[in-house]
DNA sequence: ATTTATAATATAGATATCTATATAATTGGG
DNA sequence: CCCAATTATATAGATATCTATATTATAAAT
């Protein structure tokens, strides 16, 4: 990301409908969130992996491959690799389930559970700072508009 | 995509606060719809690459490799692949600049022009009836939310 | 019970993306 | 004029993602 230029993007070019333009702009600070949030992530650790153990932990329990792959509305084998990967840095264990062979339950380790800890307190202030400094956007307004296109999309599909 | 369950998500956990649920249903909005769009794009032509071509007979001109990293906010050597695609597939040529031979313009063929016009054609319907079938999305209410929220990723950068 | 269908996961092969680095051409300073 | 910095692009190696398919285990049906 180290070479992007600054100057102000394309994005609302004035031929384009209204529902373009929104989907335009919402694919626009979706990438540049992600980025942003990455850097941040102890190395290493990417927003894939991290938002594995961040659900896990909030949840308090193991959940299988198909349910995270579900939840993060990714493709089953994507989910796979993913945890994976976690597995091969001890940051989680996969448990088989005595009552279904083909079950393994995704675990986070103690290790694992430090690592999301101390990235959650590093992230902590640079997205306050974020959102306080951000002008002029209303997030509660927006919020539920959101929230509807999102559930929308999920029903569609 | 196949595999994906159907089910609503977690977007909105209650403890988190509002700007990080924002973000978070932007997230998943632009990974839906970006999946959406690939399903009805023609057989082999990626995301990436239709928005290549789409820009290059937008604009009506020939950019840069770098200028349209630029445009798509992605780093350079993900471009310089994207348009290697392209040139493999002969959608575009890549014209070497007569004053600086560093520079390669790429410019879209009549092929491509092609692919790209019936591409836009397939997609039109799809695009009019998932906008308004959207219930209750106020798409002018929130196009200037996202727009000050996109400027401000983009200068803080 | 044996066969078939379903379900959970993994493997293979592809593209897009990143960072780091290399190559080549242009520009600028002394 | 030459050497150093900058600029444009490409290459290398990694992860995340997809689709298609294989593997293994459970469930269901006749």
């Amino acid at each position: 990301m180290t070479q992007k230029s600054r100057r102000v993007s394309d994005a609302g070019l004035s031929d384009d409908p209204v529902y373009f333009k929104v989907l335009t702009e919402i694919d626009m600070i979706a990438h540049m969130a992600a980025n942003e949030f990455e850097k941040l992530l102890p190395p290493g650790l990417t927003q894939a992996q991290f938002g594995v153990l961040n659900r896990l932990m909030r949840l308090g329990r193991a959940e299988t491959v198909g349910e995270l792959a579900s939840a993060f509305q990714v493709a089953q084998p994507t989910m796979s690799s993913t945890v994976k990967r976690l597995e091969a840095k001890k940051l989680v264990d996969l448990a088989p389930d005595p009552h279904d062979r083909r079950i393994r339950r995704v675990k986070v380790t103690p290790a694992g559970a430090a690592v999301r800890r101390k990235a959650v307190k590093r992230l902590q202030p640079h997205f306050k700072a974020f959102a306080e400094t951000a002008p002029g956007v209303d997030w509660q307004a927006i919020l539920p508009q959101l929230t509807i296109l999102r559930a929308y999309l999920e029903d569609r599909l």
